[in-house]
RNA sequence: CGGUGAGUAGCGCAGCCUGGUAGCGCACCUGCCUUGGGAGCAGGGGGUCGCUGGUUCGAUUCCAGUCUCACCGACCA
């Protein structure tokens, strides 16, 4: 009998699902591997890729998602172009600032063009011309758009592509009062969104990045694979990226009395690991320093605790520098006249700020580099023996540490993928765009803006990387392409098809989207391309169980089997998902 | 852009050192067989060996250049 008559849509013999047997040799990581096996997606160039139509179907769920929850927060969906003229970009100051990762190209008058990386001044300059008064505010403005950033390192599939799809909202507010709100609104929006999505995740601050703005929350998925490092305290609701995370505020000044400064000959013994073996003290008595210059020649010298790192971020926010690299040993030859491995503050040849951690403030008779080769001094005492440009926190944080902001807490580490990031503006586009309003004073003000993204794809990608066994993708169901699937074991029995295909029409009906797997295969391929694909759950219709009126229902995640009776398959279907949807929708 | 490695059939790879006939597994097509976890048998199609140039009677193989891709460091959703 055939069932490819009329109205059976989904049918995956119809359907295009080319799953890969093998695993593709470049991709690293499970999502990118499985997104490619599984036939949702393919890569075009670099960094850029198809999305076939089981990705899309994914892909869609989560952009619905994403939308309800955003018209839900008061947020207005709108649409701009990927276009973007170089004139806005050289107003906000961006067009020179966002170097070589904005895609650059002229049209056929030789007008200046870019890629939109991100939408900030158009939509600025949209709400420049529109808006007026403080009546026409609060205002949230978002789109579902694809964006361009030519990054120097695609990888990881969807993870970190060039192109890529991106919910991103703006808003916009009377004072920072107002603005807080607005925030605060798409704080709690993304918290839904990700807990709909059943996403183990955190939201921590963040540093504002090349967006600009002053403060930002990132919302990171936890996966070994993921890109960036962040904590979170085991007591209270502290998290941060460790690009941000604060250390702890307060250590012990040593009671050691102090001693005389005294050089001594450490030959060869460059790392702070040699040093302090060589001298017998433990790294945590000695001082490391390290210069840094920032991209317009400026050195600074950097001092940390031997056995902390640095975290170079914080440096370079603290001196309000734009880049921060390790100086070149020509550059650290002009300011301390020594070779790498024998720094320190004492004695320097040039009059470069010194700038060290706060902890080092605490410390006494300690080992410094003495700017000489084969040579450290011992018993050096910070304010003593060597002058202090500034104390500040400029230490990378560990698992372990206090938590800056709780009395009892430790922090620990995990690994993230960013999936979402929502950030205070304050006036820095609008000021530098001329966005401005009237009050009720008729007096003009500077409008407030935020600004919120979340990655569509990453987002899915994070998911499969959240959730998978050996045998594939799990999809939670919220974002799965389809919510379950009919296999028929054997398509040459009547009887099976007959029954599979009532089964997909009911369910159908009852508005359960059901992919019905009606290929001529051994039902081992099925199997294997159903747990694949990841589908929640799976309908087996087989010769022997329809004999005694009974079809198996799976469940993906847990492997659980239930053997249900032929015509109460689907309403048992309808439950089980509406359960695994309830309190998310 | 810097460092490392790789480009040979749709996918995964061998061959190259030591120049002469391009090969294996999977996938694909035909037939038989098979139908509860990626079966079996038989037959078949598919490659300007990334590109350009050089050496040579002859280059997938040697040389030079070039492009592309992946991995390791700075950006970011």
């Amino acid at each position: 009998m055939s069932c490819t008559g009329l109205g059976l849509f989904m049918l995956y013999s119809r359907y295009f699902i080319p799953t890969i047997k093998e695993n593709p040799s470049d991709a690293e990581v499970v999502s990118h591997q499985l997104m490619l096996r599984a036939g949702m997606i393919r890569k075009l160039a670099s960094g850029i890729y198809n999305y076939l139509p089981l990705g899309l179907r994914s892909i869609r769920k989560f952009e619905n998602i994403v939308r309800e929850e955003m018209n839900r927060a008061g947020a207005i969906e709108m649409l701009m172009p990927s276009v973007q003229p170089a004139e806005l970009w050289q107003e906000s100051g961006r067009w020179s600032f966002y170097g070589k990762e904005l895609l650059r190209f002229k049209d056929r008058k030789d007008a200046e063009f870019c890629m939109g990386p991100t939408h900030e001044e158009v939509i600025t300059d949209m709400v420049r011309r529109e808006i007026k008064s403080y009546r026409q505010m609060p205002l949230n403005f978002y789109q579902v758009q694809t964006k361009f950033r030519d990054e120097i390192r695609p990888r990881f599939g969807l993870m970190r592509g060039r192109e890529f799809i991106m919910k991103d909202a703006y808003s916009f507010d009377v004072d920072s009062l107002a603005a807080d709100l607005s925030y605060e609104k798409m704080f709690n929006a993304y918290m839904r969104i990700f807990e709909r999505c059943g996403l183990n995740f955190r939201a921590v601050e963040a540093d504002t990045g090349s967006i600009g703005g002053s403060s930002s929350h990132e919302f990171m998925v936890l996966a070994d694979s993921g890109e960036d490092a962040i904590v979170s305290c085991d007591a209270c609701r502290y998290a941060a990226n460790v690009e941000k995370a604060e250390s702890p505020l307060f250590t012990a000044h040593t009671t050691a009395a102090p001693l005389l400064l005294e050089k001594v000959s450490t030959p060869d013994k460059k790392t702070i690991a040699e040093v302090a073996e060589f001298l017998a003290v433990a790294p945590e008595a000695t001082i490391k320093s390290m210069v840094y210059a920032s991209d317009t020649g400026d050195l600074v010298m950097a001092l940390l605790r031997g056995d902390h790192e640095l975290n170079e971020l914080k440096l370079k926010n603290h001196l309000g520098w734009d880049e921060i690299v390790m100086a070149s040993e020509e550059q650290i030859f002009a300011c301390t006249g020594s070779p790498v491995g024998y720094l320190g503050p004492i004695g320097l040849t040039k009059d470069i700020p010194v700038i060290a951690d706060r902890v080092v403030q605490n410390m006494a008779n300690v080992v410094l580099g003495a700017n000489e080769k084969d040579q450290h001094y011992i018993n050096g005492v910070p304010g003593r023996d060597f002058a202090v440009t500034c104390f500040a926190d400029i230490r990378t944080v560990e698992a372990g540490d206090a938590c800056p902001r709780c009395a009892s807490g430790k922090l620990e580490m995990w690994r993230g993928i960013e999936v979402g990031h929502v950030f205070k503006l304050g006036i820095k586009y609008s000021k530098a765009l001329s966005a401005t309003y009237l009050d009720a004073q008729g007096k003009e003000q500077i409008i407030f803006m935020g600004c919120y993204g979340i990655g569509i794809g990453r987002t899915v990608a994070a998911a499969i990387e959240q959730n998978h066994d050996e045998n594939g993708i799990i999809f939670p169901l919220p974002i799965a392409p389809f919510h379950c699937s009919v296999v028929a074991v054997n398509t040459k029995d009547a009887a099976v098809m007959a029954a599979s295909e009532e089964i997909y029409r009911t369910l159908e009906g009852l508005g359960v989207e059901v992919l019905f797997d009606d290929r001529d295969e051994r039902p081992g391929i099925k199997f294997k391309d159903n747990d694949l694909i990841g589908i929640p759950l799976r309908i087996v219709v087989g010769s022997k169980g329809l004999a005694e009126g009974k079809v198996e229902v799976k469940i993906r995640a847990t492997g659980e089997m239930l053997l249900v009776p032929l015509e109460e398959v689907a309403a048992t279907v309808r439950q089980l998902i509406d359960t695994a949807l309830a309190g998310k929708e």
